[in-house]
DNA sequence: ATCATTTATTTACGCGCGTTAAAAAAATAT
DNA sequence: ATATTTTTTTAACGCGCGTAAATAAATGAT
């Protein structure tokens, strides 16, 4: 009689007791019976406890859950279960076993079931209030890396500038019971009491915009560094440097900039220009162009050498001078300079290219993570509220 | 005696009966306790059943599970279930009380459990190659949007470039037994047997990067429309354009945009040029920039226009352009003609402003995902695979 | 008020795995 | 060979929910 219709509907009967000399041989025969060698058996009463495992296995050619991929090694359940938890923990030949018919059959362990019981997952949330824009995109990508090789799975959202999908994702993040979480947040128009509530059940880690007290730590740039070194370079080599920002910058480094840039040129004894341009929204570019065509035009530019407060903005600004024929560089042929923050992935093939403050991109997601691994290894709670910011790393190109 | 200590021990008894009438007056009782009005109170052994529930309440002021939440409100269980799988379901009274429930207190379902249960998730996954390229952020953004519009929730991935990478992200999505997945592949260095196997056990949409008979249907830009708009447009306007692009390139589009060129070039009965360059990876920005100026400093340009492949290579040929002096546009001042295709985001920001044909990302997006559901609802099966393109739209900019 | 229809409740089982305690077996030490 | 330690097995419970069948209640139409 074929085999998949007679097994159907047999059944696994336990209480069958089975000499243990007789086990691997008996394994031995499962294994080619569902690799094919074997097409029809008839099998004793005494035998029919394996039919049940066999009949699904030949049917599907697939390992329904982890008791029936225990029973085709001839391991129990408990084992295999120790066994991804943490594979040393079991003895090196049960631990052979297992990863050879791993890589005979693909079972993988079903992880809703195996979330359902554990009180934290190996998940780590990374949120990002704009994925779109490259720096986060490029910041994303090195943190999921680093997430993988720590054995983590990263699971990556992006707010899309919007308070209330920031709202959602983090409603949505503390139920899927994360390790922890990466959270650089909108900002100025982040709901700051959904974000506390967060933080307060979920371990969580601030970077890129910081939220005063929020977090189990925060983690980012100096923007003091940042502006200071720009400030410096620009009015040595040339002339003093007017401060080009968003009126309403919803990113609270756009503020430490501008209050960095104020400071700086206080101490060179320098008079500071600061031009706030109108915009909102995360359509940076556009919003730097539209400024920067409307102070060009007016001829309202104070000196001849314009910071801007991040690289989006300088490269609209780029954009403008091009449309009305101004030469940007450091070249005497020009008429302006333009630097700005931030080294956007971008900036290297502006025309001409920008001179920028570039992120320690490698620091900063290299500490935030071995942080949030800290957090997460000391049960979610740290000392103390920690901000770590790192320098930026000048860089020299065309633009100024 | 204190209340939290007292009710610690005790169970509910859903055996006693209890008359319709007087529930109502149980459960806003319940409801004043919780609340903290009433910090003190006795019960006689007939209603000790409201206890368990009580107690635990009071001790987190969190429900923990449905029946807790059910038992809150007054309403069965599989009721509150029916409800958060279709809130229409029940009727409007119990539907109004679940939901003045739901916003006094926070409980939320455990996702875990529930996907356990369940043969499909509300989950879409979505895959594209590289995030860091914006065009891909965009258009993940409109896909997102239009998910959680329809009630899913998705979750995406990105490849970055590696074959090994968009392997393992199938694999842990196929565990998270997504309602259906939209797939951008990254194209020829995409492990074909994977995806296909992959396809067979999830309901697949294959979006931007077509593979040949795999997924349920593909969905993605009409490359001939694109190449014959930027081709006739330049060589009616001026001279006839060459087209730069990568010697091995990754995507199948841009395969199909050589061929398109060779043939609309015949069509109109000109001579064809065609210049790659070497380079391999994502970045291609800097591959463009640097085949441009190899090409541009031995004067190999054949003629004075010049087609990119793709937006990103277009913005490494105007950044050595720039490098090298070249000015480019379609005034009669300029010595060069660059166009492209795609309309990358940034494209409107380069200098000159990049001429090129932009992708329908709208209805990219859109028809991808209704494509999806129209999969998801039949089952996840079609009657056959449909190929569904759409056309481009020139955008006349400065720099052709 | 009566009956038919819609909606809700009760009861009970299953999902796939974590976890534990006690018993058994295997490996190691004496 | 025996005692000791380590590893595995057995058996059983729990997690939080989906789901189905039978029953009961509420609603609507007559």
């Amino acid at each position: 009689m074929p085999l998949a219709g007679a097994l159907a509907s047999a059944t696994v009967e336990t209480a069958c007791f089975i000499p243990k000399k007789v086990k691997p041989i008996l394994h031995k025969t499962l294994h080619a019976l569902i690799l094919g060698a074997i097409v029809e058996v008839k099998l004793s009463s005494k035998f029919k406890f394996l039919l049940g495992t066999c009949s699904d296995i030949m049917r599907y050619k697939k390992i329904k859950n982890m008791a029936e991929f225990a029973a085709l090694i001839g391991v129990s359940r408990p084992t295999v279960s120790k066994y991804f938890n943490d594979p040393e923990s079991v003895r090196p030949s049960t631990r052979d076993r297992i990863e050879a018919a791993l890589k005979e059959y693909d079972y993988r362990p079903n992880i809703y079931a195996i979330n359902q019981n554990r009180r934290l997952t190996k998940t780590i949330g990374i949120v990002v209030p704009y994925l779109a824009d490259p720096f986060f995109a490029e910041i994303a990508r090195m943190l999921e890396r680093r997430c993988i090789a720590a054995g983590f799975t990263p699971s990556l959202f992006s707010s899309h500038g919007e308070q209330a999908l920031e709202n959602t994702i983090l409603d949505n993040l503390r139920s899927l019971k994360p390790a922890g979480v990466l959270l650089a947040p909108l900002g100025r128009t982040s709901d700051r009491k959904h974000i506390e509530a967060f933080c307060h059940d979920v371990p969580t880690i601030l970077f890129d915009s910081n939220i005063e007290g929020v977090g189990a730590a925060f983690v980012g740039s100096d923007n003091f560094s940042f502006v200071s070194q720009t400030v410096e370079y620009l009015s040595r080599t040339g002339n003093v440097p007017c401060f080009f920002e968003m009126k309403d910058p919803a990113n609270p480094n756009a503020n430490k900039r501008r209050l960095a840039y104020l400071e700086i040129m206080n101490r060179l004894n320098l008079e500071p220009h600061i031009i706030k341009i109108d915009g909102k929204g995360w359509s940076f570019e556009e919003i730097g162009r539209q400024g920067a065509l409307k102070i060009l035009q007016e001829k309202a530019l104070p000196t001849n050498t314009v910071l801007c407060s991040n690289d989006r903005l300088a490269i609209g600004f780029l954009s403008a001078c091009h449309e009305l024929g101004i030469s940007v560089g450091r070249d005497e042929g020009c008429s302006i300079r333009v630097a700005s923050h931030d080294d956007h992935p971008y900036a290297r093939y502006t025309c001409p290219s920008l001179t920028t403050a570039a992120h320690d991109y490698e620091s900063v997601s290299d500490y935030a993570l071995s942080t949030l691994f800290r957090l997460i290894e000391s049960g979610g709670r740290l000392e103390k509220r920690q901000e770590t910011v790192f320098a930026a790393r000048l860089i020299m190109r065309d633009s100024a």
